[in-house]
DNA sequence: CTGCATCCAGATAGATACTG
DNA sequence: CAGTATCTATCTGGATGCAG
């Protein structure tokens, strides 16, 4: 399985030059693994704040408002979030002596360019969800009849004694 | 700040149309925790699921190969994670019926779709890495200028009574 | 070689109550 | 209103040993 037998002929060019980038990446993974990438997603995968920098894409919003937005979040997730956001300098946090206190959090243009990539991820997951949703009730599907009638299952035997020279 | 006093000037376009659709999106955060978005950030968000799409991006794997490249992986959290993301219809498993048996895993069209916008994610994190832990240090440097716990840094007086004028 | 089961430490996050 | 503190339930993920 060399890089290159089947997959060149594929008319794929944007795609080829993305597949060339991760084959670089493949000797380095655990270098990944430690480095910007890995950061990036802890910071954008966990529970909150995606939903938060969503939640300020439209512009400034106060502490409770944002509470108000994402109802099951608490307050205690809320502040943690803003000050991991703000600590990487996603959000901006300005606080009004006011009296009551009020905090408006908003946006820095990091934070905010950080929304494109992510309406990439968006749009992708809104496209295809209902295919993950298909492939799971397959897959359990799968799981409970061994040997199930699928569409596109046996695409197995085939070419496997010709590609087993190897071990 | 509003959306509009030194931002508009940019000639971003694009931008503006995804700033539209997160402003929508505001109404129904609560949905979006619970739909589609979420679940593929949960997914590609954990500790190793980008990680294997990566190492499967430039062709079929198996089990051990991919263990090799990513050394930090454990036995358990690699399965675990290859049956998640079969599940969802992202990679294909193929066991060969060899003798010690052989696994081989594949992206699926859709894993392969999802590198594409992942890989905008991860152009995203090259380039701004530095500015985020620029970011950090600033953020450490000003927590720890001040010794009094009650005392929150107002770091920006200045310009709080002009723009109280919105709420 | 591949995968599963068990046990276990640490991180994550919710509920609640309290402060300025 | 905004934030903190503590206690606790749950989840994640690592180590090990076993099985096909």
């Amino acid at each position: 399985m060399g890089q290159g037998d089947s997959e060149e002929t594929t008319p794929r060019s944007g795609q080829a030059e993305l597949a060339r980038r991760f084959v670089e990446w493949r000797s380095s993974l655990s270098a990944i693994a430690a480095c910007p990438v890995r950061d990036v997603l802890d910071r954008v995968g966990d529970k909150w704040s995606m939903l938060i920098l969503i939640a300020l894409a439209a512009g400034p919003c106060r502490f409770s408002a944002v509470a108000r937005m994402i109802p099951d979040i608490s307050k205690r997730m809320l502040t943690q979030t803003f000050r991991d956001l703000e600590r990487d300098g996603l959000i901006a946090r300005t606080v009004f002596p006011t009296k009551p206190p009020s905090v408006e959090y908003r946006l820095t243009p990091l934070g905010s360019a950080l929304l494109d990539p992510l309406a990439h991820l968006v749009g992708w997951a809104e496209q295809n969800h209902a295919a993950i949703q298909e492939a799971r009730r397959r897959f359990e599907a799968g799981s409970a009849r061994d040997g199930a009638p699928d569409a596109f299952a046996p695409r197995s035997s085939v070419e496997i004694s010709a590609d087993r020279g190897r071990a």
